[in-house]
DNA sequence: GATCCGTGGTG
DNA sequence: TCACCAAGGAT
């Protein structure tokens, strides 16, 4: 016997954490140098705000978040309006309704709870983040399948059923690689592993640590995940309404839980609930055409006509009149900033 | 399972 | 350039 054959022999999880040792990204919601363990509100914030959203553009959010609440006790005592104002920009605004729902729930529980199941009940919270929380801010067995262990498992067995139905074979992969100590450091390897080598587009094979493993090494790993062709988007119309009186602007709240819900905005004709917007117009009198502005949604574009009212009546029901001077600190979701600038003909 | 839900970066 | 995509969840 040599001395490399008694050697254990080498398994994804072993070499990958070796990688992570070295190559780990330093990020503002990882346990710093000297901390036992990450703080579970850290975690979790940073969890809810990297869905379908990247590190990028995250960063700026959380350190403003923590900065204003800097534990989930201070959130559960929060407003909804300055919860919804602070994530305006981010997007995807539901999931600013449930973080504020969840900081109250934890509230009431005395603490976040440590178990997959139970952090599943928090609103917002599905499968991938309770599994995420687990194992990363509690040391948990948990296996975490997101978007990018989805591209790396499925490189790594070369997986040639398309998705969705290929999540099935690839979670059992998933939880076939993932070690039963350090499955919270595994996660994160897989994230930073798929983020930054096994990239969607030309992965860099060369640099990358499991290699060695890979079935679709050999091939062409672009393919996988093999994903079925998306639709094409609609194109909406619809009109905004700038109504500017003495210095103010006229701002109304989103109702519920649809598009852009609980958001503050221009009054608009309704495009976001019907095909195209109604062509009605909120108040008599002169209406001056400020332009247009274009928009990409998740499922649609839009094209938003901004209207500018001239004379000097004034709108009925809810709303209220915003200070221009502090239209910043209005949190408009982008959209509406786009139309804010046409209508004030700033670039 | 299919659809809805934002935004900014990128090759 | 522009189609594609990013640490998904709710219904």
């Amino acid at each position: 016997m040599t001395a490399s054959s008694n050697a254990a022999k080498p398994t994804v999880s072993g070499v990958l954490l070796d990688w992570y040792d070295r190559h780990a990204r330093d990020l503002p919601w990882r346990a710093q140098p000297g901390e036992p363990a990450a703080d579970p509100y850290r975690v979790w914030l940073s969890e809810i705000m990297l869905q379908q959203t990247t590190v990028a553009a995250v960063k700026p959010y959380f350190a403003r978040f923590t900065e204003v609440w800097p534990t989930v006790e201070a959130l559960a005592e929060a407003s909804e309006e300055d919860v919804m104002a602070a994530w305006a920009g981010l997007g995807y605004y539901s999931r600013a309704r449930n973080l504020l729902m969840a900081a109250k729930a934890v509230g009431d529980l005395g603490g976040f709870p440590e178990t997959e199941a139970e952090l599943r009940r928090l609103p917002g919270v599905g499968e991938y983040t309770a599994a995420a929380i687990a194992a990363i801010a509690f040391g948990r067995r948990a296996v975490v399948v997101d978007a990018n262990v989805e591209r790396v498992v499925s490189r790594l067995f070369a997986i040639e059923e398309p998705l969705p139905k290929a999540r099935r074979a690839i979670r059992a992969h998933a939880d076939a690689i993932t070690p039963d100590r350090r499955a919270g450091d595994f996660a994160q390897a897989m994230m930073d592993l798929g983020s930054q080598v096994c990239t969607t587009r030309a992965p860099q094979c060369l640099l990358c640590p499991l290699a060695r493993f890979c079935e679709a090494r050999t091939q062409e790993p672009e393919r996988f995940p093999v994903k079925p062709p998306r639709k094409a988007k609609p194109l909406r119309k619809g009109r905004a309404f700038w109504i500017e009186r003495e210095g103010t602007v006229w701002l109304v709240r989103r109702e519920g839980s649809g598009m852009l819900g609980g958001m503050r905005s221009l009054p608009d004709d309704g495009w976001s609930a019907r095909s195209d917007g109604s062509g009605e117009l909120p108040l008599a009198g002169e209406w001056e055409n400020a332009g247009s502005v274009f928009h990409v949604f998740t499922h649609f574009a839009l094209e938003l006509t901004v209207l500018r009212h001239g004379g000097a009546e004034h709108p009925t029901g809810e709303g209220e009149w915003w200070p221009l001077d502090d239209l910043g600190k209005a949190g408009l979701p982008t959209l509406f900033a786009k139309a804010a600038r046409r209508a004030r003909q700033i670039t």
